[in-house]
DNA sequence: TATATTTGGACAAATATTGACAAGTCAAAA
DNA sequence: TTTTGACTTGTCAATATTTGTCCAAATATA
């Protein structure tokens, strides 16, 4: 259960990378990798999938991981997150069910 | 599963009240009240206090369909939605343990 | 020590969201 | 058919939130 910031530090650290490198490669500023790393700001899909192309991994490992994050995110310091994950749950299903018409 | 939205309407129907009379109570512009509850805006914390003390109702079940609306809109048309919501849960776990310490 | 890498903080820029107001629709009453 | 009342829609400025940049401070490495 790791942060897409974790996630992306440890691809990089197995590829030996420093931040520079992936930053140049990606186009992006260095402190901003190094924010996203440590999940300090939160890149968009787009970014998202850039990084599993330049990583060369699974898609849906990255995308999980955002999303997981921001929802937990959202969700910090309320005592109803977890009541209020199944009722999303529940409601995902039932709009799923009404596009179907 | 009803939206907050819904539920505030059902409210204030059941109560035979007008747009314009509870919109008047709580200071907020008719139009507004109207969207929200036609979730069209998003009421903030507060207001779904005042709401929860206007209608006379739990305030737990205001602030969990709040909740749960904000994750499923968030998580709209997202094929890994229902994945990362358990992602999340166990997220939210995790955090809770650290803050133990 | 000197150099390279990473991080922190402040701030501008970009995005998103709200709330207010005017104008609109619709149905029912006059 | 005109008017009235209840509600909705569209627009836009104000606010709020988030990101991305720059530079300095901190940390690591040779």
């Amino acid at each position: 259960m790791n942060s897409l910031g974790t996630i992306l530090r440890e691809h990089r650290e197995a590829g030996g990378l420093l931040l520079r490198q992936v930053a140049a490669a990606l186009e992006m500023d260095t402190a901003l990798l190094s924010k996203f790393e440590r999940d300090e700001r939160h890149p968009n899909k787009e970014q998202v999938l850039a990084f599993a192309k330049f990583y060369n991994v699974n898609t849906d490992e990255l995308l999980l991981a955002w999303f997981s994050d921001k929802i937990a995110n959202e969700m910090q310091n309320e005592d109803l997150a977890k009541q209020a994950l199944k009722a999303a749950d529940k409601k995902i299903d039932f709009r799923k069910k009404k596009n179907k018409k």
